[in-house]
DNA sequence: TGTACATCAGTGAACGCGCGTTCACTGATGTAC
DNA sequence: TGTACATCAGTGAACGCGCGTTCACTGATGTAC
């Protein structure tokens, strides 16, 4: 006997929710979050255009979680990457090659993040803030043992936080869209921190 | 006897291609390029919703051309900056301080010139290259300055110079979205710049 | 100077499109008895 | 163990929307004679 959820009819899908979310994110890898409707995810999903509503509010909740996905993904690189290196200012390095790896491979998600449109940074969502307050953590943390370095002696950490995102998120942005090459990031993160 | 063209119909506008291009600007002050239609544009200038396609191929070269436009103020505006100001350090400061002011202060029309929807960076128009060319000059002249200063002696020109865009850029990004105080700005090139 | 005519920047009607969302529905599931 | 029933995740039809774009047109302008 073949087993009968396979071809009965979708219903109680079971676990609709994260197969949408999966659908959106794969859809994200090729087309900006703002060209990604609804009943296109539904599609992908293999179920009624409408079936979404049952889980999000509207297109906006859908887009708004995936945001939250892509948010955890990226602060998971940049952990993952400072926990496997050592010396401070190596560290450092390794969360901004993370940030812009991250972003170089995922330039939609990325985008997502800090699309004002769905991820607002003015009042973040329930499941987002908290991962906002993790990632300044981490920069936090790893600026905090940057300023014992000589090199950095005296150096006002909150200043010097705010300049390596940038710089950061710069370099992220600019190789996203192309206008700096994705080698040249690293010499540069390099040419600031020596 | 009342001048005629106030009353008659709008039949050779004169200067429609100026004026919808004006009418888009404005309306980027309040929305992102993405909701701005073209329907919308002639509306803003009075004429008939496809009076644009006597000026513009479609919708995009309109975005297209609005683009152009806004590169050009941004380029300007930093090269006033760089003109009124002496010192090296602090002419890199102060063309950095532009750049995000014009961000801060046209947050859509700076989201424009790096949309590639309508702005490719790959492939920049005609019209868009030689404002590229002479933004990437000015900021490599600053530069060249610049690493003649003890601080930065031995620095490489092209890793600092694109170590120095990213950090403005990613700041004038930031403050736009909101993540960072716009005050935190300064302060922050600074750390960076000493 | 006046007239004929080509040019072309405007016009309004019409098209098809995919979308987000609402609606009333249906049938699978799980629980109380 | 079997049955009645509430729940709720799905369904397909339908809505109105503004949009980009095309079309055939009209009437103002400027030029050649």
């Amino acid at each position: 006997m073949l087993p009968v959820s396979r071809s009965s009819p979708a219903y109680h899908h079971g676990n609709l929710q994260a197969a949408l979310e999966d659908a959106a994110l794969e859809l994200l890898e090729n087309q900006p979050a703002a060209r990604i409707s609804l009943r296109e995810v539904a599609r992908r999903a293999g179920v009624s255009h409408n079936a979404p509503y049952h889980h999000f509010g509207d297109r906006a909740a859908l887009l708004g979680a995936l945001g939250v996905r892509a948010m955890a993904d990226l602060l998971a690189a940049q952990e993952e990457a400072v926990a496997r290196t050592s010396g401070p200012v190596e560290r450092v390095r390794a969360l901004g090659a993370a940030y812009v790896g991250y972003a170089a491979a995922h330039p939609q998600a990325f985008a997502l993040i800090f699309d004002p449109e769905y991820c607002a940074a003015g009042q973040p969502s329930q499941e987002m803030a908290p991962l906002i307050a993790r990632n300044e953590e981490l920069l936090g943390g790893q600026v905090a043992e940057l300023v014992e370095e000589p090199r950095f002696a005296g150096s006002d950490p909150a200043a010097l936080a705010a300049s390596l995102w940038s710089t950061v998120h710069g370099m992220a942005t600019l190789v996203v869209l192309g206008h700096l090459p994705r080698e040249a990031a690293e010499p540069a993160l390099v040419a600031l921190l020596g």
